[in-house]
RNA sequence: GCGGAUGUGGUGAAAUUGGUAUACACGCCAGACUUAGGAUCUGGUGCCGCAAGGCGUGGAGGUUCAAGUCCUCUCAUCCGCACCA
């Protein structure tokens, strides 16, 4: 029989699903394996992108399956978001029914590649039933203190006309769709991320090991702590006065308070509140009030490239000279970090340096290298070292100095130690139609109110118009308008809904839920509790931080309110590398796309799925190759055409080992190898190529004898070790010969491993120079005359130095002269 | 600038603890079978050299009997963050 992609790919495909082979069992007894890739978007069709994360979870979950393990596999849809408006306002569709198609049209494409998904748990985050549990979860948020609404300065994206997090927004422009961002100032409701700052922090130690260093280091970063000195400053009785009264005094942070002698002026942001309330209290001319507006609307990629400021006209003490230090408006002070204040230290750090420089500012420095002097004429020193001119504290060192000049300031109670964040609270509000309504409701009497969670969920209407205009629901004539929860009077209905990676946040958890309770509850205790960690989460690297972090954050707020029991949803992440195509990453607009349904029409889906496991490890990128599929694809041909030589068995063939010739001794050798070696891969390494590698050259030492008992077990073996990979494949061959039983936890057998000889390089000073075969048994002496024998001529005239034998490897002669 | 990686044949890549560098595959070359081959099978293929031999894991040193692997320095590429006080 001639290999047919399309006849056995579509059997197989009707048999999982009419047998609903891949259902997880609800016997809470059993060992767990929760194997699971980031739900995509559905964004139409799929891309190479997610075969390859589908194929590595799918082979990790169909080998714990032949494992015995009971495997939770699921699959769903990150369903809202402005794809899916953008797609209606071009085309005229309606967001739901473009996104339920899409969904339809990719779950097909998914069963067509054999992924061994839960079909009984399949759901969509904009599913009614999904919103009705995150809208409540929302109100016992906002109970507990963690959601909040409040006006302030948002980014807003004026193409997607919505706010974005501050983690949406790259290089100062839209994640989405890269139109630089303004400022705007509005209402937004938020998540309290940073009340879980150092639980975020210090919980990536419980991670290492289990997740990439890289999205460790990256999540650290982006949370940002740093350990300093906070302390205000006081101004001077001329600069009151000029204040009216109004402010004593400003604080700043510093992490280097070693340098505090070094301070020679101070600055504050142009949106610091002083600033804002000399413009407006006229207290500042009108060229200069023009400046700083400029400033201000200046994006911050322009604000970057190039220091400017201008002095208020202000002075503050210094806190332990008294010395008065001029205040000015710096560009690059940043008013959403720390105080949105500073005090600058030229001698000591690059941005204080370039600005005095530019302003001619005084430079003094305070520190220097141990042994030398410091010269700071041409650039900052901003190394820790011995300080100078700082007096009690000179000739401390920077670090030893820190902690007492903290301490000093403590104990005058002038400032105190402090930690700051780069961490923000996550904005989560968006002005958009298609997403999780928030449900609130606003009352003119009785303010904010919560919606009562027995009319859960707030659904979106259906009748709405999208014409990139506003916000939808805002324009909806008739859905914001409602009656107050709470005093039944006419109230308006909230009509922002909810970032989309608030759904993406808890996903997960929706999947541990059985599907006989899917009405009644988001998710038990006990279900959570038996599925949860997820053993291994797999996907793109461009997750490290966004969807990452907030995962972990709502697991943590789950706990607080006592959902869960645990502190961390994701034991081992494996992140995959890229896809690429003419070493650039597949895009549409690039034009270097490959179409998976392309590839499953000429070669199969097993053929997909094996190159992309093949060509190489998964947390690397991935080139695609047409000649490397042609490979896969005859690599899967001749694997099938082989099997003939395969005779029908219910059970693996018990093999006499000692009467085996040579090559059919080295043939069994080969499977066992692969064997073991797909225990690593598939329990540890994840390195699939090389576990393929390795079932290649057992087939092709298989191909070197006749002896059919070696043939039948050498398949019972490398089709279970294989069906993770090409699913397909194996289960034709297994149902044909072995009525699936192979399909099972197999056994090495360490007698194939034995030898009665065993080759050993010979090297002479390190280099190899020849090999032997001998006797296992063999003793030192014994290796080292024949070793010698053999290499002789290397030997002649020279002094034999030193002998060195690394048993069942090598031997390494040191000679002289 | 800070942080994280990665550098091995013509190409994708192996080499688990320092122990025969280049497994497996692609490509290429030759042969077989074929009316034909972009099918299939067999063999060859790191580089230089007729050979003996020499040289080879980005580069330079070092440790070791032995280094792709460990140490020091350096170069290149990729990714993330980036005026974070």
């Amino acid at each position: 029989m001639e290999y047919q992609s399309q006849t056995i790919e579509k059997k197989w495909q009707e048999y999982w699903k009419q047998n609903n082979s891949f259902e997880p069992s609800e016997d809470f007894t059993q060992e767990k394996k929760y194997i699971l890739s980031m739900f995509p978007f559905p964004s139409g069709r799929l891309h190479m992108g997610h075969v390859r994360n589908y194929s590595i979870s799918d082979a990790l979950a169909r080998y714990h399956r032949q494992k015995g393990k009971n495997v939770l596999h699921p699959i769903g849809f990150d369903s809202f978001g402005m794809p899916a408006e953008n797609a209606a306002i071009k085309n005229g569709s309606h967001p739901k029914g473009w996104t339920y198609d899409n969904i339809d049209y990719m779950k097909n494409e998914f069963y067509s590649l054999g992924f061994s998904f839960s079909r009984k748990r399949e759901m969509a985050t904009s599913d009614e039933l999904y919103t009705k549990f995150e809208q409540s979860f929302i109100i016992d948020m906002y109970e507990n203190g963690l959601l909040y609404r409040e006006k302030g300065m948002l980014n807003w994206c004026p193409h997607d006309e919505t706010v974005l997090a501050n983690e949406q927004v790259v290089d100062g422009c839209c994640w989405r769709c890269d139109t630089p961002i303004v400022k705007k100032d509005m209402n937004q409701y938020y998540f309290k991320i940073t009340k879980y700052s150092d639980e975020l922090l210090d919980d990536l130690k419980k991670l290492e090991g289990g997740w990439p260093k890289q999205v460790l280091t990256m999540q650290d970063n982006w949370i940002g702590k740093s350990n300093g000195l906070a302390f205000d400053l006081f101004f001077d009785d001329e600069s009151k006065a000029k204040l009216n009264g109004t402010f004593e005094n400003f604080d700043v942070f510093t992490t280097r308070p070693d340098t505090i002698y070094g301070v020679s002026y101070t600055a504050l942001a142009p949106e610091h509140k002083i600033v804002t309330y000399m413009i407006e209290n006229n207290l500042l001319d009108e060229a200069t009030i023009a400046q700083i507006t400029k400033m201000k609307n200046t994006s911050s990629i322009d604000r970057q490239k190039e220091k400017a400021g201008l002095p208020l006209g202000l002075n503050v003490k210094h806190p332990l000279t008294g010395k008065i230090v001029p205040v000015w408006i710096a560009n690059f002070v940043l008013m959403d970090y720390g105080s949105g204040a500073v005090m600058a230290v030229p001698a000591h750090d690059d941005r204080d340096y370039d600005f005095a420089k530019k302003y001619d500012l005084e430079i003094n420095a305070v520190i220097k290298p141990k042994d030398a002097d410091v010269d700071v004429s041409s650039a900052a020193f901003t190394d820790s070292g011995v300080l100078f001119n700082s007096e009690e504290f000179d000739g401390l060192n920077s670090k030893k100095s820190q902690y007492n000049i903290i301490k000093m300031f403590e104990e005058k109670e002038l400032g105190k130690k402090t930690t700051n964040y780069k961490l923000k609270d996550w904005g989560v509000s968006r002005q958009r139609y298609w997403g999780a309504p928030i449900p609130f409701v606003h009352c003119e009497d009785c303010g904010l109110v919560m919606e009562k969670k027995e009319n859960l969920p707030i659904a979106l209407p259906d009748d709405v118009e999208i014409n990139g205009e506003g916000s939808p629901l805002e324009n909806h004539p008739t859905w914001k308008h409602c009656a107050c929860p709470e005093c039944g009077k006419p109230a308006i209905r909230e009509t922002d809904t909810m970032d989309t990676f608030v759904q993406s946040s808890w996903y997960f958890l929706r999947f541990c839920a059985s599907p006989e309770n899917l009405e009644k509850t988001a998710f038990t205790p006990e279900e959570v509790k038996y599925w949860m960690g997820i053993d291994h989460y797999v996907g793109g690297i461009e997750h490290a931080i966004l969807h990452l972090l907030y995962a972990r954050f709502f697991t943590k707020v789950f706990r607080d309110l006592g959902y869960l029991d645990f502190d961390e949803p994701f034991d081992k992440l494996l992140t995959q590398g890229m896809v690429l195509k003419d070493g650039a990453k597949m895009s549409k607009s690039k034009g270097n796309t490959v179409d998976p349904d392309e590839i499953i029409a000429k070669y199969g889906a097993d053929t997909a799925r094996l190159f992309i496991l093949f060509a190489a490890p998964p947390t690397q990128e991935l080139e695609w190759n047409d000649s490397g599929v042609e490979g896969s694809h005859k690599f899967i041909k001749r694997f099938f055409d082989r099997s003939q030589n395969v005779v029908k068995t219910d059970t693996i063939p018990k093999i006499d080992h000692s009467t085996l010739s040579k090559e059919e001794k080295f043939a069994r050798k080969k499977v066992y190898e692969a064997l073991s070696r797909s225990e690593e891969v598939y329990g540890e390494r994840y390195t699939f190529n090389t576990m393929i590698a390795g079932v290649m050259e057992a087939v092709n030492a298989l191909n070197t004898q006749t002896n059919s008992d070696v043939w039948s077990e050498g398949y019972w073996i490398l089709a279970s070790i294989m069906e993770p990979v090409i699913p397909h494949t194996c289960w034709e061959i297994s149902n044909t010969y072995f009525s699936l039983n192979n399909l099972s936890k197999q056994i090495v057998l360490e007698e194939v491993f034995v030898e009665d000889t065993i080759m050993m390089g010979i090297s002479i000073n390190g280099k190899r120079r020849g090999e032997i075969e001998v006797a296992i048994g063999a003793s030192k002496d014994e290796i080292l005359s024949l070793a010698k024998e053999v290499v002789a001529k290397w030997l002649e005239g020279k002094e034999l130095v030193k002998e060195i034998v690394v048993p069942k490897k090598l031997v390494n002669l040191v000679i002289k002269g």
